[in-house]
DNA sequence: TTGTATGCGTTATCAG
DNA sequence: CTGATAACGCATACAA
């Protein structure tokens, strides 16, 4: 029924009772400091927790409580059995860690840990049903589930929605503003820039997140008279090498260039910009390249990477605000809750030292930042 | 004793053995695939299963089988109550969710769920004497714990160090080889370009792994004939942010530049080679800059970075692998396992495409890959 | 093949 | 202020 292992010396209330010559309810006061204890009393009791090492056990705790203190993160995976990283994966690295951080934050101020689990495919709705059982309320970032599949789930569970439509009826959705960010983007490289002929690099296929960037960038370029190059020729995977590769067929193409070309995230952009100038094309003053994220690293890069800053930290830690809120009874109905995005703009949309300089660094209007070329 | 939230209608074994017209020991036993049950007695069974959505609580089940298929992944965080990522966890950032994705990965291979928490500073024991409740193991980072502060941890409970310096006597170590790695980087800018006045930039300060670095290369370094500049001029804290300001105020020394700074790890490269970029310095012309690390987007960098590569995501891999024996009873024992590195050059050192070109692309004897400067 | 009964380590409700 | 004691949901030895 149970085994020990090696490391068995782990005490049980019991122990501390017996210990302390108390009951275990008196004990369990003392641990969880209810009720009022004679101070003698509540010395000789953690004497003794601290002589045994005595540490509650959660799996009872939660089992007794109803409560296991636990909410579970999980994020697609492609659905293989490597053992090593997939190229897609790496583009979304950055992204996942900085929720999982917010996440983690957010969740230790309330008391709750953090479990994390990757899926995807066919397998994700058992795993995630099986993580029903494991923890108090589920986040389900992008692609892990289609969203009508996730409905089923969201009715007798805390769920809430890491960046998906926000059309969803049965739960929360944390998103950030995609459209707000790309259109921006597109009205700076037409109307700024005065650039006529775009493309969209897209993240992986599917994803609710890049559909809602292309959408709006070409939705806003159109609106401004210019034109989006076919998205079949400028699929991406959010990764800088699958973006370096996607730029590369493009050039092979040899139809003219667009002049400026919009990532969904800042490593595709790294990854297009190292494919035009391994090509000997300059960035900005041939093609212009941004990106989108405003990875630390961005600012730090030559040209320095004009793109549009969403907070993802920010957005962990308001997933996990939002699903207590539900675990906790309250906010069960559904809303779309959206984060700002704002335009930074550096130097790789073809933007110079001088246009920086006489620009305003703040033009809170439009939510962008004018980042000097230091 | 226990309060149902919104999403109450969970069910138990209970409720599935009665709607079935069975006893709970059955529904067990045909939930885990256990005995031998009558074709139609496991189809009534799962059926009542699908009807009433049950899914085993793994508080219960945990508790009467005594693991919890859980281990816990325990990383270093500036002791604070800020929602913001100090500039130092930025630098991190790529090493840590490498980490995580590998030990998700190992863990859920074997049926167990992944459990993260950062701490650090004082309340760093305590976390971690309650992480002892709530999981069956756990791996702690590098920073996290004073090595000799988990001893008494590790007497009564599985642990896992990641990253430390390999000499603890009572637990596994899982590293990488930091000396190495440095080891082939001095000796690559002292030999083979023929530098003689060096720098390390180093990451945060007291990390055992950062030290190594520096370590081994000052040694290999001096044992060649060259210099290192003394290190309180060149501490930076893993971040690219941190490494340009250091670069910043070394340069307002004044004093004459070394030919090559060695950085800690790739972030803290990319921001020396903005600071010095930004200074109207020429990288690699006038002053060599490397990394270590070897993130997806250093070869996609301007000039490609070279630097020591380290398989991150398997260091998280065998960490969870080297766990889960000890969980199991076996291999007690401390030991240290160390991960190879190897040298990757690009074009940052100064190696030239024509160079590049030159050097046989493997030379497996010491470990070092050439890339060729596409 | 199926059912009965017990224990797992807490929390919490009562009495005292 | 403290002590019995009943859940909590599941796994499993044992009985039928």
């Amino acid at each position: 029924m149970q085994v020990r292992g090696e490391h068995s010396p782990v005490s049980t209330i019991y122990d501390v009772a017996a210990r302390a010559g108390v009951s275990i309810a008196t004990v369990s006061h003392v641990v969880n400091g209810h009720g009022s204890i004679r101070q003698s009393t509540r010395d000789r009791v953690m004497h003794a927790v601290r002589e045994l090492h005595f540490v509650p056990n959660n799996a009872a705790r939660g089992l007794s409580s109803g409560s296991k203190k636990v909410i579970g993160l999980v994020f697609a995976r492609v659905p293989s059995e490597w053992t090593t990283c997939s190229s897609s994966e790496e583009g979304t690295l950055l992204f996942t860690d900085s929720v999982i951080r917010g996440a983690e934050l957010a969740a230790q101020r309330d008391g709750y840990s953090l479990l994390l689990h990757s899926t995807g495919g066919a397998k994700a709705a058992s795993a995630v049903a099986a993580l029903t059982g494991a923890t108090d309320g589920l986040i389900l970032t992008d692609r892990v589930l289609p969203e009508r599949r996730v409905t089923p789930f969201a009715r007798y569970f805390p769920i809430v929605l890491l960046a998906g439509s926000g059309r969803s009826r049965t739960s929360v959705t944390v998103r950030v503003d995609n459209r707000l960010g790309m259109h921006m983007m597109a009205e700076h490289l037409v109307v700024k820039h005065g650039l006529r002929r775009l493309a969209f690099l897209s993240g992986a296929a599917g994803s609710p997140d890049s559909d809602a960037r292309a959408d709006a960038f070409r939705r806003t370029a159109e609106a401004l008279g210019a034109t989006v190059e076919p998205g079949e020729w400028w699929r991406g995977d959010w990764s800088s090498a699958g973006a370096a590769v996607t730029v590369q067929r493009r050039l092979r193409l040899g139809a003219p260039l667009p002049e400026a070309i919009a990532c969904a995230n800042d490593s595709s952009a790294i990854g297009a910009q190292y494919a035009l100038s391994a090509a000997g094309i300059q960035v900005p003053s041939e093609v212009a390249v941004t990106g989108f994220d405003n990875i630390p690293l961005a600012r730090h890069l030559t040209p320095g990477l004009t793109t549009v800053h969403q907070p993802i930290q920010q957005l962990g830690v308001v997933a996990v605000e939002a699903l207590l809120a539900k675990v906790s009874g309250a906010q069960t109905h559904a809303r779309d809750i959206v984060l700002p995005t704002r335009l930074v703009v550096r130097a790789s949309c073809g933007c110079s030292s001088d246009a920086l300089a006489g620009l305003a660094r703040w033009r809170s209007d439009d939510a962008m930042l004018v980042e000097e070329a230091s």
